[in-house]
DNA sequence: GTGCTTGTTGGCCA
DNA sequence: GTGGCCAACAAGCA
């Protein structure tokens, strides 16, 4: 489920370990997909000793900053099925489990089935560069109307679906996420980019900022969505609007498992 | 057994 | 070069 709430809910799970020095690195085979990144060795040795400083998310990507002046960079992506726990000093590292940091106190935990997330590791001052170029978060001042109205022209042929799922523009927004966008936008989901004109782009950008903040306050350990959310509903057989009480539709479209209210989210007339 | 899956990437084609 | 689409990656679940 790691979209921008889930991670940023995830980036704090590690925090428990704030100051603390890493005792013992942990990575699962060499060769798997989520280190491929990374010489797992040099990885080793730089963290081992130094301390958590820091942790920041950005979209769906994760940075924990180690060692004096935050130099050692781990780099998080959680891809389809990561989690990220803390467990109690003496843990075994268990299958799939990809990283494990140790700290003598706890264990931080990468834990991915599926092996779609993804470890980077970078050592220096600066910023690596998969870390500074990523696009500007959809909750700060970089994040603008003209910017989306912007994009959204350029991609004007592609459904808005697809372009809401693209991270250089939409940072963290997943495919629940952009149900629920498109869901209280009251756009269809296979409506041409192009087509939604400057208003709609206006009112795109706005929902997905309120969106995305909403996503925030509302993760948490019980980690459930208000019953009046599109996502609440989108999976259970025969589910229906928890607007207006129709049937919800699903479909694939942007490539992806779409689901929308067919009644709030008409199909647009060609113009 | 089948057919899905909350993400990203690279390759192909227009 | 840009935009657009899709298969592939892997494991788990119904």
């Amino acid at each position: 489920m790691p979209e921008l709430a889930e991670v940023e809910h995830a980036r704090r799970l590690w925090d428990v370990a704030l100051g603390e020095p890493v005792t013992s690195v942990h990575t699962s085979s060499p060769h798997a997909r989520a280190l491929r990144e990374v010489d797992p060795d040099a990885m080793r040795e730089a963290l081992t000793g130094a301390a958590l400083v820091s942790s920041e998310a950005r979209g769906k990507q994760m940075a924990f900053r180690f060692g004096p002046g935050g130099s050692r960079w781990l780099g998080l992506h959680l891809g389809m099925s990561g989690r990220l726990r803390a467990e109690p000093a003496g843990y075994e590292p268990a299958r799939h489990d990809r990283l494990v940091l140790d700290t003598g106190r706890r264990a931080l935990v990468f834990h991915d089935p599926r092996g779609f997330g993804r470890v980077r590791f970078h050592v220096g001052d600066d910023a690596p560069a998969w870390w500074s170029s990523l696009a500007p978060s959809v909750l700060g001042v970089g994040f603008t109307a003209a910017g989306v109205a912007a994009f959204l022209a350029r991609r004007r042929r592609t459904s808005v679906k697809a372009v809401l799922l693209m991270q250089e523009r939409f940072p963290g927004v997943g495919n629940w996420m952009a149900d629920e966008v498109l869901w209280r936008a009251g756009v269809h989901p296979a409506t041409p980019a192009g087509s939604l004109g400057e208003a709609g782009a206006a009112e795109l950008w706005r929902v997905v900022r309120r969106v995305s903040r909403a996503a925030v306050e509302h993760i948490g350990d019980d980690w459930g969505y208000p019953a009046t959310w599109l996502f609440s509903h989108r999976w259970e057989a025969g589910g229906t609007c928890p607007r207006c009480g129709a049937a919800l539709s699903r479909d694939t479209i942007g490539g992806r498992t779409t689901c929308w209210c067919p009644r709030c989210q008409p199909a647009r007339r060609r113009r």
